[in-house]
RNA sequence: GGAGAGGUGGUCGAGCGGUUAAUGGCACUGGGCUGUAAACCCAGCGUCCUUCGGGACUACGAAGGUUCGAAUCCUUCCCUCUCCA
């Protein structure tokens, strides 16, 4: 068990602007340590990066983790988790943790809940139990969670949504997102911690724009874009992002929610977004698809049964130095759990070195050649 | 030597006179996965053509036979397995 800090004030700084982009450079600050931006936080939503070892994020120079709300709430539950010393102790991760509020599940269990403006009443995906969650309630559960960067409730809008439902949506999510600011404010002192707002309104410009005004009304510690890369073409999900970045204030971090790949990330951090979260590096490994310098590889494609050479020769990873394409893809065919290890470990090991790449290239003013380089692929 | 059971597509295994190129599972091949109900899901999977509607051929141990029609019924043969000597 390692011990809390505890110490420390939630903090965002700007050190640097990329001069022909909109990427820049940041550090964010929590209880926690500091973290580098962009970043992207690799998923844990059950309190656990799938397939890897906390010890092994920290080797990679992972510093924040996304857990999720709900999951923690139904298993093992927010007080047992309180009870055994808050999230970072329990799962002995010493790093900062985002914890999604659960809105996302009202999206993708929508057979399993009913929305009212009160709440969400959820049947549980694990045995059916009735559960009622409400902004304030999401609020309380990521506090005893003990989260660094706490998000309020939202409703995810799916796509396609016409302009009316996409508005009653939007409308919604910012009554909730002011009853999580209340809430929050009424527990007295974070100790550090954030609360980050949320962004909706679907792929219309008119709606992520009074969303954005009424966030920043709210004065969030940092704000996030949400509702994307639920099914919109790519096209409207980037204008939709570079519609919505100029909305938000430039001294607090921006956190595109879910996204994406790793030329996703490439242009959103040109488009001025700090934080990235997706469960793609993480939930592809485990099926077979591995993200390389030289593009996507699947690993368990019949023509590298015999391919003898490492998976991506540009890779540092302990998977890339040690294994060949030929034994990645046996342990698939296989069923092996090795598999799902090696494959997570580049596929993470992949993500977060791109991350420091891209710091990089903004750090010299060069990530414009990024941005062209992803033309010129078409990527 | 005697009694019984059985041989089906890569594999296991249904089918027991016609809507059967033959249910299913597995394996295999390909595709998908973006705030994780995911080590998951979808599709294809005899051969050759196709104007993508379909068409032609070859298939259920082997060879004959019955029938308008057979993987399915009959005969002979070959081969497996179980039990008894």
């Amino acid at each position: 068990m390692r011990e809390e800090s505890g110490a420390g004030k939630f903090g965002f700084e700007v050190l640097h602007r990329d001069a022909g982009t909109g990427a820049r450079l940041g550090v964010l600050h929590t209880a926690h340590g500091e973290i580098p931006t962009p970043v992207f936080m690799p998923v844990a939503t059950a309190g656990s990066v799938k397939a890897l070892p906390q010890e092994w994020l920290e080797q990679f120079g992972a510093r924040i983790l996304l857990a999720n709300t709900y999951h923690l709430y139904l298993r093992p539950g927010h007080e047992r988790i309180r009870a055994l010393g808050g999230l970072h102790r329990f799962m002995s991760w010493s790093g900062s943790i985002l914890t999604d509020s659960g809105g996302f599940q009202v999206f993708s269990h929508r057979d399993l809940r009913r929305i009212s403006e009160e709440g969400v009443h959820f049947r549980s995906h694990l045995d059916g139990s009735a559960h009622f969650l409400t902004p304030e309630s999401v609020i309380e559960i990521q506090r005893a969670l003990g989260s660094d960067i706490a998000m309020v409730f939202d409703e995810c809008t799916p796509y396609p949504c016409g302009y009316a439902d996409a508005e009653a949506s939007m409308e919604l999510s910012m009554r909730w997102a002011r009853r999580c600011r209340e809430r929050w404010d009424r527990l007295g002192d974070g100790r550090g911690r954030a609360l980050f707002g949320i962004v909706q309104g679907g792929v219309h410009p008119g709606l992520r724009e009074r969303s954005a005004a009424a966030l920043l009304e709210m004065d969030f510690d940092g704000l996030a874009i949400g509702g994307l890369s639920v099914g919109e073409p790519k096209q409207a999900m980037y204008e939709t992002i570079a519609a919505t970045v100029p909305l938000l204030p430039a001294d607090r971090p921006r956190y595109l929610m879910g996204v994406g790949t790793p030329a996703d990330l490439v242009r959103a951090v040109g488009m001025g977004v700090d934080m990235f979260d997706c469960v793609l590096p993480t939930r592809n490994a485990r099926n077979g698809c591995l993200f390389t310098s030289r593009g996507r590889i699947i690993i368990k494609n019949a023509v590298y049964a015999g391919d003898d050479g490492p998976l991506d020769p540009d890779c540092s990873c302990l998977t890339c130095r040690r294994y060949s394409r030929a034994y990645l893809r046996h342990l698939y065919m296989s069923g092996e759990h090795l598999s799902a290890i090696l494959n997570t470990v580049h596929n993470v090991a992949f993500y977060l070195d791109r991350m420091d790449k891209i710091r990089q290239a903004i750090a010299f003013n060069s990530y414009g050649r990024w941005l062209e380089k992803l033309e010129n692929t078409g990527a």
